[in-house]
DNA sequence: TTCGCTGTTCGTGAAATTGCGAACAAAAAT
DNA sequence: ATTTTTGTTCGCAATTTCACGAACAGCGAA
């Protein structure tokens, strides 16, 4: 079915973003990047008891959702929060939630 | 594998409430539960271009996530935000994003 | 007792998600 | 040139999600 006439633009954003969080790998690996600015790849891997294929996996949907990026530092690869989105996530949740 | 060493609880529980808003459909519901305090099912159902068994099965979820809860007015079902469950989210939430 | 209304559950099908190991690819190190 | 390191992608299996129609269940109305 077609929903677009119904739902909103921010609440099909913001459903965009929970579904990226909605998985505690993710909500673990956003919260250290809220903190800490960035991180390697291979230094979650150590970390998380996931095969490095499945961080990939979850590092990919964060990316996918916008709230995270990339930057190749050959052979690792840097992660940060994208600050444009995360900026947008708390607009919406802001609104959402009233808090 | 088993992950409950690493994230926390509160990384859990707030995946768990954004798995719950990770759907438009769902945030338009609790968009309006957060506006007009209550609604009934067949309401939605007569708004929303979906099925009353897809939708039934939205308002599920976001009863199982705790956000929501159904009284049973016979013959119909009043649904009202869980104003506990909601404030914790608002709390996980606002620590998460910072905002 | 039967009918009508409301909402849930079931079964189905398709798609998405989640996890993994293996294979692959790119770059640096040797 | 080869090996090592890092991270991605593929294929697989299992599970979950999302959508629906049909059947079911509870209640009030007739």
């Amino acid at each position: 079915m077609d929903t677009s006439e119904i739902t909103s633009d921010h609440q099909k954003k913001t459903a965009r973003y929970a579904k990226a969080m909605g998985h505690p790998i993710r909500m673990y690996v956003l919260e250290l990047l809220s903190k800490q600015n960035c991180c390697y790849s291979g230094d979650l891997t150590n970390i998380l008891p996931i095969a490095k294929s499945t961080l990939s996996q979850h590092l990919k949907e964060l990316k996918n959702s916008g709230l995270i990026q990339g930057e190749i530092e050959p052979p690792k690869i840097r992660y940060c929060l994208n600050h444009e989105a995360w900026a947008e996530a708390q607009k919406l949740f802001k609104d959402f939630l009233g808090c």
